[in-house]
DNA sequence: CTCGCGTCAACTGTCAACAGATTTGACGGT
DNA sequence: ACCGTCAAATCTGTTGACAGTTGACGCGAG
């Protein structure tokens, strides 16, 4: 990507927080406080964002916010109104289940895709993961399975050799943030659960891809099934 | 989604006309605009968008004209780069396999819904346009078959009860535009593709998700690899 | 002729101010 | 007490201007 410090041979850190700063506009520095602001509850979904007192709050003024806001449209985190300001995105269980099957589609072609350029290293890790889940699904601890599980579907993901599909799925999790479930695993689940992340495991050792892309499938289709029977 | 005409009962188009105007702002029209021009071929890939000249032959200042390249960079169409400017994205074959491969699993998904709601009228809209392609194939006019063949996937993404879904495989499409090829379809395609399309049909027909899901799949997975091989 | 440096025009990033729309709240009539 | 009307306050949409950066051009030294 023209890295400029590519030529430079080794990159210190300090020359490469230096390029942060250069890289960072204020417009992409405030989009991704604003996310950050949306993900983690800070801004509720139906608020509205108030640009001048955002840009305040900032010490900026409402230009680059309002192109951070638009960015921020696009990807589907908030809505504009014309002359009623933008809203953080609320998003009705029909959204929800919307989001489901896209994010089921694509988290099945990342599985596809890593069945098809699996290796022992991968295999290992992915392994590890699901025993530890195992061990934590024994005692319903939530907390302690939910990062196992979070790291589980991410390495998949990433390792899928496919960065723009990953990006996207993040985009539509993130996206799943903005619903009205706090706490969504219930703990009865748990074992449920990863014996579809050892089917999924089998059939990414296995190099099968359509059955692999099946079981990925199928997996985030019966989250969606649980999490929909849970908030009806 | 809260929209003003949802108390109303039905709605006019007249009333959806005014509703449209009401809603738009110049960075809406001149996203949509500008967005016009890249699809067209207009502003070809690679090419610096300078703030200056569009705004003053859009007659608007450079602000709205910002916040509607944010947007267009989010959606992936154009890349900003601090400094120098935004540029229209370039794609690489690389880039161009990712998007199919996304492509391929939002389709596959929709092929899957379709099937699980299947009507005989939606089955004979399908099937009078598989069979305008057959005859058309026979032809082998690539002008004629082109519209056919993009209603038809049209009609299957929007007939899956899939808002969000249809949206963003319309926008991959949308990006597979700035791909480096005009006149992809090789004229000597045209029946192995319509033969595809039979068997997607013969899949919807039978309400089996899992087979429609795979055969749709598999019909942008071969169109990516057609592609792909006329462009090495 | 080539390379390096300084200068300059062009462009982007950011800000402050103006114009128009929407919301709020008070007021008077019913 | 309730409702419609109207005006002030608040906020968004848009504009024009200023500051900093980048890339190009030209000039002189080697």
């Amino acid at each position: 990507m023209n890295h400029p410090t590519d030529a430079a041979g080794t990159v210190s850190p300090f020359l490469s927080d230096l390029d942060i700063v250069k890289t960072a506009s204020l417009t992409t520095v405030l989009e991704k406080e604003i996310e950050r602001l949306i993900l983690t509850g800070e801004l509720e979904p139906g608020i509205r964002i108030n640009e001048i007192h955002l840009s305040n709050r900032f010490g900026t003024s409402r230009g680059p916010l309002r192109e951070a806001t638009r960015s921020l449209e696009a990807k589907g985190l908030v809505e504009v109104i014309r002359n009623r300001g933008v809203f953080v995105r609320r998003l009705s269980v029909e959204d929800a289940i919307e989001i489901y099957d896209i994010r089921a589609a694509l988290f099945g072609q990342a599985g596809r895709l890593v069945a098809e350029r699996m290796d022992d290293k991968l295999l290992g890790e992915l392994t590890r993961l699901v025993n530890r889940m195992d061990e934590i699904a024994e005692t319903g601890d939530v907390d302690a399975y939910y990062p196992i599980n979070l790291a589980f579907h991410n390495l998949i993901v990433t390792s899928c050799g496919n960065r723009t599909l990953a990006a996207e799925y993040q985009r539509f999790v993130n996206k799943l943030h903005l619903f009205r479930t706090r706490a969504l695993v219930q703990s009865g689940g748990l074992k449920i659960s990863n014996t579809e992340h050892r089917g999924m495991l089998e059939a990414l050792a296995s190099g099968d891809g359509d059955r692999a892309q099946l079981a990925h499938w199928r997996h985030v289709s019966l989250a969606k099934k649980r999490v929909l029977a849970a908030s009806t």
